[in-house]
Parts: C-alpha cells; structure tokens; sequence
DNA sequence: CGTAAGGTTGAATTTGCTCAATCTCGGTGG
DNA sequence: CCACCGAGATTGAGCAAATTCAACCTTACG
C-alpha cells in the first residue's frame, strides 16, 4: 500500500506549500518513515522536535493495562512532539498513520522563547492554541456524547482538517485509521466502533471501505455530531 | 460561606507571592468575582484574558442538549482564558468553584507575540504546555478508565496541584466542587459519583465531608488510578 | 500455504444511566 | 421563630449502552 506518499505530493501541489512557514526554517534535516512506525516512543528522551511535512499520525498513552488512548491526530503542517522536546522527555507517544515526511527541528532552535523570530514565535503558538482547542473538543466528545455521535463528530472534524490541507474532496476522504485506532480514539472498543459503523452504513450517512470515507449525507452527520467547526479555525 | 478568600490568602502567605511571576506586570486591573459566578460566558466576545490571583475555577463547555463538560480546573497562577482572548471569543465558559480575585490582562499586551518580554513569552508558554498535558491526561482518564479510577485520578492530580500552590496538606485538602461538579469532569452522571464515592468511602480510602477531601490511604488511591505525576512538572 | 492483522457477529455480562423518591441543610421570607 | 424552598446528596429499580469473550471471516503478506 504506503500510495499516500504520492497521494499526498500531488494534492499538496495545489495549495501553498509548507516551505512557506516560518516554522520550515527551523528544520535542520528531513526524515521520512514508514506507515505504522513510531516516530517517538513513550518515555524516550528527546531533543528534535517533529513538524510533520507530509502524511498523517498520531499522538498516544499507554496505559498499565495495556490500553491506549489517542489524544490527537496529527496532519500536515502539526508539530508532533513539539513540548516532549521542550521538556527532553515524551510522556506519551507518536506513531504514523502513513508514511510520512518529517522536518526535524533541534532544541536549540526552540528552546530560547525569549529572543525568537517573531513569526516563528507566533507559528508555534498558533499551533499551539489549536491544539489546545481540539484536546478541549475532544474530551466534550469522550465525555459526553454516545458512541455514535462520538463518531460522526470525529469524522465531521477530520473533513474539516483534511479539507483545509487539500487530502478531502467534497464527497469525502482518505481514513488511515484502523476500527482499532478510532476506538483509541474515541474510547470505545473496536467492537463497538464496528458495530456503530454498520448503524452509520445502514442509515445511508456515509461508506467506509478500502479505506476511504464517503459522506452520503453530510447534513445527516453533522447532525448527529452536533458539530460545529468553530474550533478548528 | 465564601470563607475560602481569606483561607486562601492566609494560605498563600507562605509560598512565593504571585507579583514574583512575569505576567503579574501584565495586569492592569484586578476584579473580584463572588462564588459560583460566570468569569466569562461560552460564546461570548472578550478583550481581555483573566489569570486567576486567588482562587478556584473551571472551564467548561456547554452542549445542545443541556449536557456540560467541564475541561480545566484552574487554580492560582492559572490563565483562565487565553486563547479566547487571542481570537476573541470564547468557545467555552468559565465559573468560579470559590470567591476569586482576577487579574485583568489585557488583549494588547499579548497580542504581539513578536516582541514580547521574554519572561512573560515563557511563562505563557510554560502554562499553555501543562494545560496541554493536563488536558492529554483528562482525555485518557475519561478514554480509558472506569469511574472509580477515574475519580481516584483526580483526586490525585488534585491533591498535587493543590499542593504545588499551598492548599494541600499531607492528610487531604478543600474539595469546592459539587458532586455535579465532579461528574461533568469525568463525563459521568452525579448519581454515578456519588455511587463511586461511596464505595470509596466503604473501602477506607477517603473520607470527603463539609467540603473537605481527607486521603485516609494514599498508597491505595494511586495504585487505584494507575497515577504517574510526571506530567504535572 | 500459513500466519497475522483487521473486521464482523452473537451471546452473556457489566457498567453506568434514567427516572424517581427521599433526605439534609442553608438560606429566605412571612 | 418557623415554614418553605432550592441545591445537593443518596438510594432503589429498571434499563440502555457498551464491554467481554469468543468464534469466524477476509485479506495482505512473507
């Protein structure tokens, strides 16, 4: 499989291409991984930050029991480890949906917040926010929405976030993420996220199958979410 | 009631005072704000973010469909609303657990991340990272564990929190939030907490009467909520 | 061809929720 | 002073959502 790496180039030709952050001028060196690979262990030290270039991962803790909860999922543009780095130690994991392109930035470039460029400066704190405003969603959807509307919000929100890094279309989008992995996210068992799946297909709201999603009735769904998009802008 | 404005104060005599920290200069005014009153209204326009002096409150979220998520408990030192001053609206509600004095910072002396103080840079920078690790924990409490360790969990981040800003001793500490409270920050129903508590209480774990958490077996509320206090550094 | 990862489905069970009644405790107004 | 009221806490009974356990299927891959 692993096609995302040309999937994504050729769709991110057409929009401004990442170069155009100030954040790509502190990227020292590029790295590319494979598809379900770690870029950062649990409780490894770390010194380089990650800002993703290309392809999508994620952010996770393990638990004890061997549970794992996803707390973010990582598009172009989004720094993957970015306070893991600033503290030297990563308290939580990420790992790659797809293949991926990383831009590696060194702590040094960071670590001085005081006589920084004021773009880049305002580059991670932009980020920074965003991310705080989607954690903030996220635990509004864990906490108290059922598992279907879990769901379609979550699918609500990644069209959003797809859409604006040019990877959806109008009628839907690529998912990278196992029933597994949407549990993790959600907090649900992939048990239980397979069968709300087939309530969603059997209502005619979406598809899901080799690994994209079609939205037949995008009003449907953002209903059912109760989604609105104001977070992520 | 309203007592906790002079437990609090006398309490903060001992530790470094406030007006040591970099963003006390950015203050221009402070406010007091009476027990369980708006601090801002989800939705609402604002100029100024608020850090909270003296004090204890939240934030929260509300839903459609009457339900709330509270998504921060914020104490003295805490920025109750940063981000919505940075874009200009809030997309959450913040509420006082306890009378709070309020200090007033207003948008233009944020808004220009470029020059800015370098001391005040990092200190907002360290607070936004613990938000964001304190928001990554809160998403794996709720995720992944089942009531009672999820109510074992806050009591002890609590219990660290509440120390690292003198109100905790070694036996317990204050406890201003309802069990409603409780519920819509674990995404749980009040009845189901005072179930959780309750059992709580019959294994000698704690005690919790007249506002106040008494930890009677520490070891065993950590083992139970599987709590690692690193990310609160 | 065998194996591993992911998905689906059923049955039994558990966890937590809803609805509802009751109780306590402050505060408020008569 | 006291009756009343509202917020919070507690408890029971019935119910719903989601989990666990398990079997089975498909597909990709070595």
């Amino acid at each position: 499989m692993d096609a995302c790496v040309t999937d994504t180039s050729s769709t991110m030709l057409e929009r401004a291409p990442l170069s155009a952050d100030p954040l790509f001028s502190t990227v020292v060196r590029q790295r590319s991984v494979r598809r379900k690979r770690d870029i950062l262990r649990q409780g490894e030290a770390t010194q380089v930050a990650h800002i993703l270039l290309e392809g999508q991962a994620y952010r996770y803790r393990l638990l004890p029991n061997g549970g794992r909860q996803i707390t973010a999922i990582l598009m172009p543009g989004d720094l993957c480890d970015l306070d893991a780095m600033m503290i030297g130690r990563a308290d939580y994991g990420v790992a790659t949906l797809t293949a991926c392109r990383l831009g590696e930035v060194p702590a040094e470039q960071i670590q001085d917040l005081g006589n920084m460029d004021p773009g880049i400066a305002r580059a991670l704190w932009r980020r920074s926010m965003r991310d705080g405003a989607i954690a903030r969603q996220w635990l509004v959807n864990i906490g108290r929405r059922p598992g279907l509307q879990r769901l379609a919000h979550l699918f609500c929100e990644l069209r959003v976030r797809l859409h604006a890094v040019g990877l959806a279309n109008e009628d839907g989008y690529p998912v990278w993420l196992t029933q597994i992995d949407l549990a993790d996210v959600l907090g649900l068992t992939h048990v239980h996220v397979s069968r709300v799946l087939q309530t969603m297909r059997a209502s005619q709201i979406i598809r899901l199958e080799d690994g994209r999603l079609t939205i037949l009735d995008d009003h449907a769904l953002e209903e059912i979410a109760g989604f609105d998009p104001g977070y992520l802008a």
